[in-house]
DNA sequence: TCAATAATGACAATATATTGACAAATATAT
DNA sequence: ATATATTTGTCAATATATTGTCATTATTGA
């Protein structure tokens, strides 16, 4: 399928370019990975009480290593502001997550982890860490750092 | 920061393996990109009167050879079946779509465009593509297919 | 064929997310 | 330093999406 448009008059970047299709291919693609991955987190963690837009924040917490404030969890995450903050408000009424000083700002908090909250990311990590293996037990590492670096380099397009 | 955790002691599928965290972090990432994406499209869109639940089913019709139904779509999308439907009826009450006899399937329709949802398709195609094109010039066509190849694996896994 | 299973449209309730606006805090540039 | 621009918390309105349910249609397998 791949070059059905580039005929013997069309050079470099023409508008039947086979990259562009590649491109908007993978665009449509990647939306259909990100409901396939909530619903496999959904799946995952319908015991521990989460939801995804719970898990996700969890998740971002844990991968960072500075600490995140509430608009740095949005960025992470590719959303707005608000939508997380809702979500961290009820976390932290639910004793999952606590608002911590942060020296850096004086409104801006930082979110962490409550003692539950770091339970629940134990439990979180006993079935994700196996679902993670499993999951890329037949792909080369070669192709997942590939991968990961051109998502990176289109995130740096857009930001 | 890869093989951070792979002490000597640690071989193959360790808790701790270097590809577990690099495939959670890749995961993290593609939510941040889907966000990013989003809002890419909806300022392209602005002028069009179309909002990501418009142009990802437009994108979605578009792109199929085949024909889809309003369930096949949100698949393509990744998506419930329930949100797409509620999208295309409005769509179809303002002209863009038609619901069109499907001879595979007696209750579910084809979602195709109308004549007016073509000339927003044509729209469409006029700022995306240079816009497909610009954000892919400095991507190595290879890397490209890697992608979007290890993408459709983890699709077929989640499926 | 036909019984069992899955897919679909429809409707409702709820969850999640975006957008817009405004004041306060911070960062930036000169 | 100081004016300007950006970031942030907060609140409200709205859009979008999920989940659950039920009757109907298709598909599958024995």
């Amino acid at each position: 399928m791949i070059g059905r448009f580039a005929g013997p008059f069309l050079r470099g970047q023409s508008l039947h370019s086979p990259k562009r299709v590649l491109f908007l291919d993978l665009v449509l693609t990647l939306f259909r990975l990100n409901g396939l991955l909530i619903a496999e987190g959904d799946a995952m963690t319908k015991d521990l009480g989460l939801t995804h837009a719970r898990w996700k924040v969890i998740g971002a917490i844990a991968l960072s290593n500075a600490g995140l404030t509430v608009p740095g969890i949005a960025r992470v995450l590719g959303q707005s502001r608000q939508a997380v903050q809702r979500i961290t408000d009820v976390m932290v009424a639910d004793g999952i997550l606590v608002y911590t000083d942060n020296p850096k700002h004086k409104r801006s908090a930082l979110v962490t982890l409550s003692e539950q909250g770091q339970d629940t990311y134990t439990l979180l990590r006993e079935v994700q860490d196996p679902w993670a293996i499993e999951n890329t037990e037949d792909i080369p590492i070669e192709e997942l750092e590939t991968t990961l670096r051109l998502i990176r380099r289109l995130i740096k397009k857009f930001n």
